[in-house]
DNA sequence: TTCTTTCTTGAATGTACGTTCAAGATATAA
DNA sequence: TTATATCTTGAACGTACATTCAAGAAAGAA
């Protein structure tokens, strides 16, 4: 007979921020009541408790990445230059030093312990998923003769995926825009040719 | 008129394989003193804090990498063979799933906070190096004709740095040695040729 | 042996956190 | 308007932690 009066989606982007910038332990409760504006009963009403924020927060990330992904593919250009504005505006988030601009899936797994297998598994489900988009857009390159055949889309799109996680390791010690740009330009390149 | 009773190093290796396993909050006190055999006393008498032990146990690791390090490269076999060993390495370090064999300066990297430049700072230091150390290798091997030539030796040392990083970080989803061995085979090729 | 310096011990302290819950507020239905 | 169901509030609780420190132990000097 009343309905919740946060938005859910705002709450877990904070919350979502909170964690790539401070991590999920050192983002305390009275950190995420400051940036979500809720208190600790409404916020363990909605998620049951902290790990449930985090959880809510990762399923949150992979919606979001994952309709900004389907953005960059949707345009008429050709799929490799696609690949290359995707590319660049991860160097540019990489370069950006704004913490908050990070990889959720790397951070909370790096973060994750050996009792908590559970997050691993949901976060290597969604790198999977998103592994996969990446090789069918490989495909489609290759049907449409952008790329040659010889190489399978899946470990094009796992080269991919593992430079993409290089560069965004990178740019954690050597955030400068110069060498990343140069790194990703080769990283295309040996998967082009 | 009295020694310290403790072996500093197997201490700090310890406090490695901690830092590394868990990662450093969820590091306490309580699992140091189990690890270490050491009393809070004495480690805050040697390392003065919490902090005082992941820096030292920073340190430490550096010392243990770069021995690593030179162990790899100082056969009598072409660089490039030295090299090839050196990324097996890493393959099977990161496909055996043994937590304590990854690298505490991306989890330390990971964990440090805007709060905490220092801790990021003395890390990339330290990367510096390592990278450097890998930049002189390749010097050598385009002296001795190993390699061509056309690209500088420190840009292909910063592209040898992110796909390890790429390697290790992919590895935490996906520890499969088979997908991890393919792609350090393309890793190393992309910089061979 | 005795003295003195240094290291070791581990209980105690203060703090900060995740979580709970009962009282209060508010929106809808009757 | 009144009743009721649901959400919001925030103080309170228990716990676990990093850190301290004074007493005890032990090694070397005299």
């Amino acid at each position: 007979m009343r309905n919740a009066e946060f938005d859910r989606v705002k709450v877990l982007r904070s919350a979502m921020t909170l964690f790539m910038e401070k991590g999920y332990s050192k983002t305390s409760m009275p950190d995420l009541k400051k940036a979500t504006g809720l208190h600790p009963g409404s916020i363990y009403c909605a998620f049951e408790n902290k790990r449930g924020i985090l959880l809510a927060a990762i399923e949150q990330y992979r919606v979001d990445r994952n309709e900004e992904f389907s953005a960059f593919f949707s345009t008429n250009e050709p799929i490799l230059d696609q690949f290359k504005k995707y590319l660049d505006n991860i160097v540019d988030e990489c370069a950006s030093c704004d913490t908050s601009k990070g990889c959720l899936f790397i951070k909370a797994l790096y973060e994750s312990t050996e009792e908590d297998q559970e997050i691993k598994m949901v976060i290597a489900e969604n790198i999977s998923q998103w592994h996969q988009a990446i090789a069918d857009k490989f495909k489609q390159a290759q049907k449409a003769k952008e790329l040659p055949e010889n190489r399978k889309s899946e470990h094009l799109a796992h080269f991919l995926v593992m430079g993409i996680y290089g560069l965004r390791t990178f740019s954690q010690s050597h955030p400068d825009k110069n060498i990343l740009e140069a790194l990703a330009d080769q990283l295309f390149n040996s998967i082009r040719y």
